[in-house]
DNA sequence: ATGTTTAGTCAACCACGGTTGACTCCAGGC
DNA sequence: GCCTGGAGTCAACCGTGGTTGACTAAACAT
């Protein structure tokens, strides 16, 4: 697709297509041949590089989830932050669009992602969170992670209109201020297991 | 599986089987095959009695959605009934588990599927949630709807230990304040598109 | 030069699963 | 009795797509 950037070893290639790909279709839908047309290789070496079609998709989730970490800065910042991204199309790449929480939507498809999956979001997100927020307190971190994941699966799967066609400032505000009440409930006793 | 009930009209037991099926697995992972066989008929018959599968998957849809729009009661009686159902596995069905959350998150493997999914989602619970939460606050009710969404999936697929081991009852707590704060945020123009 | 690993290709395989068409079986109407 | 039509079955088809093994070409040491 893209004339082969011949500079770039093909692993790399064909991992960067892959990234793409799977975050543009669900596992099943995403074809090895397709990544291996965009990468410029022949099908069976994205095959060989890898080790499998699931393989890959592992590699690509943990290339995903490099440096998407929850970010530093005080929970008003990160509030701020999150009820932004929700509406915010180029994170991190301009053109067609990896966006990372569309990967882990997804990775529902194949049960083996599960797993990895989960680990991610709790240590990219929901541990450093809960970190922040005191002890006892991963469920209202996982709260928080929730509604930003519901609510991009709304806008950029379902369409459903509440979502898609809000004005995306305003509704940024409504968003943060949820968010921000999610964080600090008073009951601090979340979790006693 | 079942001996065949066989005193229930063949397409009925498809569409049950289907429903069961199809709330299990992801909308590839589910074989016409294994629904057939549990509805002890012929895989043809399945096929010629709906059409195709995705015609099939589509009833399944709208026979899931049955019954299941937001109840009557006050906001204070949703929050909780909401929050409650994130911990309840065995909505309406004894056995296995159809649960409805589930297959909503299954369809996002079919993008055909995204239209009906979101015009129920929307129909049955956004629509009548904003009604009584007031004029323009389609947002907030998303924002339940979403917090709800991401919340079982986190639970049921992704198996994060601060939602699934947390304690029922405590988190239950938890959800409910949160999603009271959520409804009556004070900034009442959300969505001024 | 020559043998050996590394990067990559080509064609074929083969399983899976949705779909199809021809067939059978049984009611019910005439 | 006959025959029409729906319910349901059986076997086969066939596209798709992941996987595999044999092959080629360049890099690289000995």
């Amino acid at each position: 697709m893209q004339a082969k950037g011949k500079k770039t070893p093909a692993k790399q290639r064909i991992l960067a297509a892959a990234v793409r790909r799977f975050s543009m279709a669900s596992y099943d839908d995403t074809h090895l041949r397709d990544i291996a047309a965009d990468a410029g290789v022949d099908v069976a070496y994205v095959h060989r590089s890898f080790g499998s079609k699931e393989k890959l998709f592992l590699a690509v989730l943990s290339e995903m989830s490099q440096g998407h970490g929850v970010a530093d800065g005080s929970l008003a910042e990160i509030a701020a932050l999150f009820a932004r991204q929700v509406f915010d199309d180029s994170i991190r790449h301009s053109e067609s669009d990896p966006e990372p929480l569309m990967i882990l939507i997804r990775s529902l498809s194949l049960p083996a992602a599960a797993g990895p999956v989960g680990s991610h979001l709790d240590d990219l997100f929901i541990e450093p969170l809960r970190k922040k927020l005191g002890d006892k307190t991963g469920l209202r971190a996982s709260m928080v992670m929730a509604m930003l994941i519901g609510l991009r699966m709304m806008r950029s799967f379902l369409k459903l209109p509440a979502v898609s066609n809000a004005n995306p400032e305003q509704a940024a505000e409504t968003i943060r201020q949820a968010l921000e009440k999610i964080m600090d409930l008073n009951g601090a006793k979340d979790e006693t297991l």
